[in-house]
DNA sequence: CTTTCTGCAAAGGCTTTGCAGTCCG
DNA sequence: CGGACTGCAAAGCCTTTGCAGAAAG
């Protein structure tokens, strides 16, 4: 998905952020910050940790810290949170078009995809129902292309 | 919402269920079975235990099958899991109409809602993308009628 | 009788927290 | 300098699992 123009890095914004509450710019968030927009993709805590650096290398950052600050990066709006199979899923949320997903339950992989018919739905029902709306979260659970593809694949060679 | 007209009570479904598996009605399945489906309403598995008896009273039943069970609903289709602030939410499945939910992110009420237009978003959204949907969740966030009442009359008394 | 279940307690996965030393402003 | 931050290890929370005895079919 192509990013929005806006007019403050995330850099920028996280630094804002953290001002506006009377916290601290450390080189820790920084480089969190600057790793977690290195790349427009969804990821966990553990698969963030995994790309960092280890133990004893430079750069290193603890896990208590990846956690405080993936916190930090959803309240200051950075990052949008979500659960899925029990664990919590980050997504770009500043600089990036607001999107939902489609989830992969045979590879796990998500998909992401835009609607503003949806928005709509939403919108309507939330009045409905006397709601004030902040966010959503819809996920479309399913078999991607990819594996329905294996799948017949894998059913011919089973009856060969 | 209203319960639809279903051939099979959820007691009986489950029944079939376990038959066809091979598995065995205990009167701690038949027991759980009855008091989720006794009424409707959204549950973690820690609300569940809550109202069951105590070890030592009739019909206890432990933590461990509590958990067990309620995988197995999932899985014979009569209750729908998903996640909510880092704990498994259930919601009956078999004999409701699909529905999806609003979220007051103050008091942490659940509202259900209805609607066939998000159906077909989902759909439209699925086949655009190659995939083959087997069920969609979407939750809203937001701030529910009575929290937003509240909250003005909080705000008019600051002021007095 | 055999296989599946249950309760118990212990383990597991992910995330948070308490603490002592460190660093930012 | 003082308060906020970090790394470490330990704890927490929810859920699952191994096992021995109990029960279903």
């Amino acid at each position: 998905m192509a990013p929005l123009s806006v007019s403050l890095s995330p850099q920028e914004r996280f630094a804002e952020y953290l001002q506006s509450r009377g916290l601290r710019q450390t080189s820790q968030r920084k480089f969190l910050v600057e790793q977690v927009f290195s790349q427009h993709d969804h990821f966990d805590a553990e698969e963030l940790i995994e790309r960092l650096p280890r133990r004893g290398e430079p750069n290193y950052v603890s896990t208590a810290t990846v956690y405080r600050t993936l916190r930090e990066c959803v309240d200051a709006g950075l990052l949008f949170s979500f659960q899925l199979d029990g664990r919590t899923v980050y997504d770009h949320d500043y600089g990036y078009p607001q999107h939902d997903h489609l989830y992969c339950t045979r590879c796990r992989k998500l998909v992401e995809f835009q609607s503003d018919q949806l928005r709509e739905v939403r919108d309507e029902m939330a009045t409905l129902h006397g709601f004030r709306v902040d966010s959503h979260r819809m996920i479309i659970n399913g078999i991607c292309r990819d594996c329905l593809r294996n799948r017949r694949k894998k059913r011919k060679q089973d009856l060969v």
